[in-house]
DNA sequence: TTGTATGCGTTATCAA
DNA sequence: TTGATAACGCATACAA
């Protein structure tokens, strides 16, 4: 409890310690970090705490927090702009050690600022136009690419892609992915259907489902490639519950591989991000940034892997 | 950005804001919560990040936090009290206006002291012996009593209750209600069988259903009540996986109805909790007490509802 | 309407 | 080894 208890005498300590726990004294961090000037805490501002997607990467960042003792705390955007805002302004005027981020909007001029006067940002699982910040990324293209090569393998001629909205970089990036492993086995582009969604959650995927098997029989794609889990899941839900079998009808191919995706009564094929790593890459990234007097801002971007299960035979 | 931008000349004012903006001023949070006194944040200290059933409270709890103009930081103790207590050790020394928390153990000592010395606490889904705390909960009794019921309803005559450690309160009451509907029923104490995990996560529910495949057909329940769902979601993939139907051969009731139950496919049969309406609760409790110097604490406790899907028929 | 002085609780520095 | 003093940046109370 004391700062320097080597500093004092045992008797003097002994008496201190004791009045101390009888008062019930307790530091006032404001007061010390107001004249130390650091505090001692990161921050994840995250986009959906409802996806474990996110959740392991926060327990990545844990882990490295752990070991720089320092506390993490979870700040939830839920995807809305203003509470993302509401959150980078209050986690600035704390003057946390540094804040790691998977923006709404990763080009969004608040980012800059806050991090212009000086506090660390690390962008996690985006990227970003210009180069001016850390980022820790697993490579989108070459995901979507995996997933239709994967679905080209089994003998898929006519699929769906699910996602969106489109506006999201991850999303273009991993459609763009699937389109060129298409074009690449030299397939007609007509045949690789987009299935836009307006969010990336289960209900979603539900509702994608229901269009898909509204389209013609002779129209309809064998197999979908969902750019998350959640959709997938949907899908996957709808697709069973309305009599059509996976993946006999319909092979399905997910993304993120959380934990769910494997404990699906159909396993999910899905596209594994090593989320812990990134995690604890950000992490570290943020720390040198706060401690490291030279450090240079870095693009780490790791690389995804199709993990295959039932879903896709 | 100023505090009280009325009282000042609209001149005066719009050159200070120039200024403040060409200069990067963000105003120190640790210097104004020393002079001020208080903290514009809560913690919510939650046992898993990673269980669906607490991002859904914490969703509650952010709320409210928004409806009051605070900021709500969520910590993860990943069910480890030494993490649990550096958590609250830190957020007790920043003095934020509350602690919303599900401990790792609900009478522990460290709660007891942080509340005397002054910080508001309230036990999110737990009870504690002692009522001098605030607490909100949902009758778990009563929740195991509705799975049970439905199970001898749908004409289950040897079930399994799958759950574990024995140690949380939680599993002893849920276990309890289980029993209790049994015997009212009528039925052989025998024919409930018990099946402790070590944990309550997906992968200890697939070891659960390995253990029940392992017992002689004569001896093997017909269904089994799973205290939370991710056990219930491991079992379910491990009976499919290993051939058997589900409810054919093995019907299985969950608990917390989070989103991935339904969305299983074989949507699972659960006890619903309030969730959201937890979290509200207990962010209305804190700032009660943290605000109105009269304040009572107060046990709150939600009921349960069983909903019925596929996994029971 | 604007300016000035004080103290919040801590740590660091310097003197004893 | 111990005690005294100053400064961190802000909000408040009061004076101008």
């Amino acid at each position: 409890m004391l700062n320097r208890p080597d500093r004092v005498s045992p008797g003097t300590r002994e008496r201190v310690e004791r009045v101390m726990a009888e008062l019930g004294f307790v530091r006032n961090e404001s007061a010390r970090q107001l004249r130390v000037g650091k505090s001692r805490t990161l921050a994840y501002v995250v986009l959906d705490a409802g996806n474990p997607f996110f959740t392991d990467v926060a327990a990545g960042i844990d882990d490295a927090a752990d070991d720089a003792d320092l506390s993490l705390f979870l700040c939830n955007s839920a995807n809305r702009a203003d509470r993302e805002a509401a959150h980078l302004t209050l986690l600035e005027q704390q003057r946390v050690q540094g804040i790691l981020i998977t923006p709404v909007d990763p080009d969004a001029a608040a980012l800059d600022q806050v991090a212009r006067r000086g506090t660390p940002i690390v962008v996690v699982d985006r990227t970003r136009r210009l180069e001016d910040f850390c980022t820790v990324a697993v490579d989108d293209v070459l995901g979507g690419r995996l997933a239709v090569e994967h679905l080209v393998d089994r003998g898929h001629r006519r699929i769906a892609v699910v996602g969106g909205p489109t506006s999201i970089g991850q999303v273009q990036d991993r459609y763009a992915g699937a389109r060129a492993a298409w074009t690449d086995a030299g397939l007609d582009p007509d045949d690789l259907v987009p299935l836009e969604t307006d969010a990336m959650t289960v209900a979603e995927g539900r509702s994608a489902g229901e269009r898909l098997a509204g389209l013609a029989a002779r129209r309809r794609p064998t197999a979908a490639f969902c750019v998350n889990d959640l959709l997938a899941l949907g899908l996957l839900q709808q697709s069973i519950g309305s009599g059509r079998s996976v993946p006999g009808d319909l092979a399905i191919v997910g993304y993120d591989d959380i934990e769910f995706a494997a404990a699906a009564a159909v396993p999910l094929t899905s596209v594994r991000q090593p989320r812990h790593q990134l995690g604890r890459t950000a992490a570290s990234l943020v720390l040198d940034e706060s401690t490291n007097p030279d450090h240079r801002h870095q693009q780490v971007t790791f690389t995804p892997e199709l993990v295959a299960r039932a879903s896709t035979l």
